[in-house]
DNA sequence: GAATCTATCTAGACGCTGTCAAGATAGATT
DNA sequence: AATCTATCTTGACAGCGTCTAGATAGATTC
């Protein structure tokens, strides 16, 4: 009695879910519009209706993910007002590759060359990733306050130069040239031990 | 009078620079199979007889990177002889940023998702690709014997975290994230500096 | 020198992809 | 009741990787 309707009704919304589904599962490459549009029971071009093309799907996705990643990360902000600098810095990184590593597909995505390389970043993903490097800023800054960091050297540039590092760790676990869990964990604390200026 | 040949002679090594030169250009993405017989001059499927499938290919023009890379890289630890650990450290560092920039789309194969991730990289580029790791622990243990890193920290550990940090700088840089050529240079710099167990 | 073998190349076809154009549907607005 | 507009569908096109079957010609064998 109950036939589909004409007029889904909440497609945009099930088309971001059902291909955060599919690029969990498969990774990015298996993505296709196509399949996407199978899974969610509509046809090939509805998913046009609301994304202009598959960029701004990804686009889309990927906004999503920085939303979820804010959100733990600050979180895990709030969690180390109580340690030490190195030991707050350390629960970031560990919380941080955490995410990269439950979320491998949409961290690729986030931080991919598919969409930065080629300017292919809408605005509003384009708005937000640049929010959460301000964040990252601002925490670096204030363990530079604490002396974790040398005074010395421009904030912004050990800001830079320490979510590379971090984000390079991310990547060659999720790009599969570091594969093991453990290791991944034990280099990211010796990048941290690296990192901070601890004289022991 | 000269018609073309029903044998080409040296495909292989066509294929091999001519891809090479799409890759430059265009970036991987824009290589295909059909694109690059049409360059070489033969049909679409020529390509079959001297590559098994476009993975295969794409294997070999990495391995030819990494053969480029090592060339460059040895001839840099050459050059310092003379230097200080930290200055040597550091030449190093930017010869390698150096390479990833004027190679970026070889090295996005090289150390990328497309080969790496779902085992698809070849057995003599997994060896190549372990040797050059190779050479680079033994760099970090001279390194850490002359005071530059922690001797408490494992070599192995060490050398994995300083090149995973150099690696996610060049990362940021080809996949767009990064731009500026200068601000690249000086985010290495600042990187050597924070890594490195220098107290001034 | 003739016959055979084998590496190399081509043409055709299949199923996949993103997306454009034209038309159908139905809820919302006038 | 008539019109507008957002949403959805079918058909089509060019491009992709690669499988199959067949053509070519250099090398090898007798």
């Amino acid at each position: 009695m109950t036939t589909k309707p004409y007029h889904h009704g909440d497609l945009r919304q099930t088309l971001l879910l059902t291909a955060t589904d599919i690029i969990a599962e498969g990774g990015i490459e298996s993505l296709s519009i196509r399949k996407l549009a199978e899974r969610a029971e509509v046809s090939r071009t509805a998913p046009y209706h609301h994304f202009k093309d598959k960029n701004a799907l990804l686009c889309a996705i990927a906004e999503q993910g920085f939303l979820n990643q804010n959100q733990l990360v600050e979180q895990a902000v709030l969690e180390t007002q109580a340690l030490s600098p190195q030991q707050a810095f350390e629960h970031y990184v560990l919380v941080y590759i955490n995410f990269a590593e439950q979320n491998q597909q949409t961290y690729d995505l986030m931080y991919g060359r598919d969409i930065w390389k080629t300017g292919n970043a809408s605005e509003s993903l384009q708005k937000i990733a640049y929010n959460s490097f301000q964040v990252w800023l601002k925490w670096i800054e204030q363990l530079q306050n604490q002396k974790l960091f040398d005074q010395q050297l421009p904030t912004l540039r050990i800001a830079q130069a320490t979510w590379a590092s971090l984000h390079g760790l991310c990547r060659l676990f999720i790009d599969g040239i570091y594969i093991n869990r453990e290791d991944f964990e034990a280099i990211a604390k010796t990048t941290v031990q690296l990192l901070i200026n601890q004289h022991r």
